[in-house]
DNA sequence: TTTTAAGTTGTAACCATTACAATTTAACAA
DNA sequence: TTGTTAAATTGTAATGGTTACAACTTAAAA
C-alpha cells in the first residue's frame, strides 16, 4: 500500500503530510533538486508549507539514509533519492548533474583500507566534474 | 629555484606576492584549509591582504588545476594542493578530513563509460562519510 | 479523549561567498 | 629606466542558501 508511509515508519519517523509530499517529490524527480526547487513546486499545491520544513525534512530523510545530500554543487545542496548505489557527473558550465550508473568494483577494497584505520564508513560518494555533452556541442557549433 | 614562481608562469598566471603566499600555505598545510583559515593565518604577516584576494586566488589556482576545491564540507569549501590523485574521508561529527591514499583501479573504466556519453571529464573526486576513529573512541569510552 | 513529544511555521539572523568600483601592480615594450 | 596597459588587489556592500528560535500545531500512544 502506501509505500512512503511504511518507509517513514520503518525509520521511526512520524508520518506527516509534508514529509510524504517531499519524499514523493524527491523520489519521482531524478533531477537532483535543490531545497528551493522542491519548495517552489510544492508551495503551489500547499501554500502553507514552510521552507524551514523543507530543510528540516531533507535533513531528517538524509540522516535516515532514505535520500542523500549531494555536495557537488558549490553553491547549494542537491538531493537524490537513494534508489541504488551510483555516482555523478556535474557539468562545470551548465551545472546539470548526470547519473553514472557504474560504481567502482574495488570500492570494498578501499573501504577495508579505511576501516583498517578505525573509521566507520556511512556514505560513499563518487563524482566527476567537467563539461557535458550538450555544452561541448554548443561550443563546437560556435567555434566551427 | 623558486618552484612556485615557475608553477605560476607555467600556467600563464602573473606572479604576485599574494599568490605565492597562498600557494605556499596550501602546499604546506595538508589540513584541507578553508579560505578563512588561510586568511586568518596570512593576515598576521600581511595585514593588507584582502579576503577577496584569497577567494580570487583560490578560484584561479583551482581553475588552473594547481589546487583542488573540496565540496565535501556542507558549509564551506576546503582546498587541497594537487599532489597526487587521492580521495577523502570526512567525519560527520568533528568535520575532520582524512586523506585516502588509494584510488579505484577501475576508475578508467568508469571514465571511458562517461566519455562514451560524450562528456569531458576534468576532475575525479571520491569521498567517504562516516565517523572517524577519534570520535568512535571517545564514544566508546563514554558508553563503556 | 488526553497528553506530550515531536513536527511545522514564519521571521530574523548568520555567514560563506560574490559583485563592484577604485586603486595598485606585474609584465612588456620602447 | 620609463611609460603603458591589462590584470590583480583591496574594501565595502550585497547576495543568498541555510539555520536559530519561539510560537503554534499535530501525530501517536496511553
Amino acid at each position: 500500500m502506501e509505500t512512503f508511509v511504511e518507509l517513514l515508519k520503518t525509520h521511526n519517523l512520524k508520518v506527516t503530510q509534508q514529509r510524504l509530499e517531499i519524499l514523493r517529490y524527491v523520489e519521482s524527480h531524478l533531477t537532483h533538486p535543490t531545497a528551493d526547487e522542491i519548495f517552489q513546486s510544492l508551495t503551489k499545491k500547499y501554500p502553507s508549507l514552510s521552507k524551514t520544513t523543507i530543510y528540516n525534512t531533507l535533513e531528517t530523510l538524509t540522516n535516515a539514509g532514505i535520500i542523500q545530500r549531494l555536495t557537488i554543487c558549490p553553491t547549494e545542496h542537491r538531493y537524490d533519492f537513494n534508489h541504488d548505489m551510483h555516482h555523478h557527473f556535474i557539468c562545470k558550465q551548465c551545472g546539470k548533474i548526470f547519473d553514472i550508473h557504474f560504481t567502482c568494483p574495488n570500492v570494498e577494497t578501499i573501504e577495508k583500507d579505511i576501516l583498517k584505520d578505525g573509521h566507520r564508513i556511512e556514505e560513499v560518494h563518487g563524482y566527476f566534474r567537467g563539461k557535458c555533452k550538450d555544452c561541448l556541442n554548443k561550443e563546437g557549433v560556435k567555434n566551427g
